[in-house]
DNA sequence: TGTACATCAGTGAACGCGCGTTCACTGATGTAC
DNA sequence: TGTACATCAGTGAACGCGCGTTCACTGATGTAC
């Protein structure tokens, strides 16, 4: 009878090899996308015998979905860190830092949907808690929701084809076109500028 | 010596076959995205075995890119037709029209990039080529590059989102979404009615 | 403290699968005389 | 018109690959007395 409190050894190690796998699977996405993600690859790197990692993952399946779920939770994470106190310039450079991060995490999130995958309510919920610290930060500008939903869809917009090399050789920075449209949104707020020095 | 007009009938045999093995290749996409196509589930559907394709494709990657060349096209042709004279509108609905009558076929185009897979030359002439469609289209409204950008950006912003269900439950139609940022666009013009009476 | 047992991480072999691709070959279609 | 040959579409077997996953097993770590 263990104290509930107190992880025992074998718990830590346990924690510990899951998150390396993790980390490993996470190198892959960032190298190869989701869909290119193999156990057996991953359990070479971590240094064990493909067969092990299921002491750790049920699956390939359960291995994604944990990586969809962190994004998701990483994403919500980060803007309602930024958006605290509300506030849309901030929110948006943080979305926009995140995306630049890890490209590959960000399609995980909002890329082309995996085919006959289908996410489970947790990520459903913590989509639903993104949205709401979007609402949140256009509290203060009425029409609220249109105004959260035309954010989001706009900084989209212009990150999905940033990250997928779309405005490659067009002779023009991404950065700019992201705080234009901010800007765009927040007339005379003066706001966006102090959002781009966040992100400098 | 063959006429060089006429074909043989070999060779109309030859374009048909060649066309229906696309035909399926589509319909794999549309069902299950460009990384799950498979040449051998493709054989079998058009009634041949597996080698046989390589009479008609030098392999998996060249029938990939040549579907991503016709998505391209296709776009590219819907665009300058629907923007026949130039007109914003027109072009946005085109545009929306096309992305919903084939989800894969957009995401082809403007998805998460392949991993590994760089686009051949003939892509990035037809990708300039709609690039110059959209320019033509904002011709009339200074700053010309600056505006075409930025319809760009966010009808893809709408677009990846609305087709990766992302709006799912949320309780509102992604095309009043998709008109009110055409309207944002072009202010009082009284244009956009006109574009969505033309997609009804 | 030491001994007996239970737990469990990790291994190695194996299964079945579908993949892209090659190769030697058959058989039908077209061409030349 | 018929005969001899060349072209080429399509087949079937095979190769090598890596995948996810299962299974019986070893050996170390932890627990109970």
């Amino acid at each position: 009878m263990p104290d509930t409190g107190t992880k025992t050894p074998r718990e830590r190690y346990r924690t510990q090899v899951r998150a390396e796998i993790k980390e490993r699977a996470w190198e892959q996405v960032a190298s190869a996308g989701a869909s290119a993600l193999s156990l057996n690859a991953i359990a070479k790197q971590v240094g064990m015998s493909g067969p092990a990692l299921y002491r750790y993952f049920a699956g390939r399946d359960e291995l994604i979905t944990e990586l969809i779920k962190d994004a998701y939770q990483s994403l919500a994470d980060t803007l309602r860190a930024a958006s605290a106190p509300p506030a849309v310039p901030a929110l948006a450079h943080a979305l926009r830092r995140w995306a630049l991060d890890d490209p590959h995490r960000y399609f995980l999130v909002y890329g082309t949907p995996v085919p006959g995958y289908h996410a489970p309510d947790d990520v459903t919920v913590i989509a639903s808690q993104i949205m709401a610290t979007l609402l949140d930060a256009c509290a203060a500008l009425p029409p609220v929701l249109h105004l959260a939903l035309t954010l989001w869809t706009r900084l989209h917009g212009i990150l999905s084809l940033e990250l997928a090399g779309h405005f490659n050789g067009m002779g023009f920075d991404p950065a700019l076109l992201f705080a234009a449209e901010l800007d765009d949104l927040l007339p005379g707020t003066g706001l966006s500028m102090k959002g781009i020095a966040h992100s400098a």
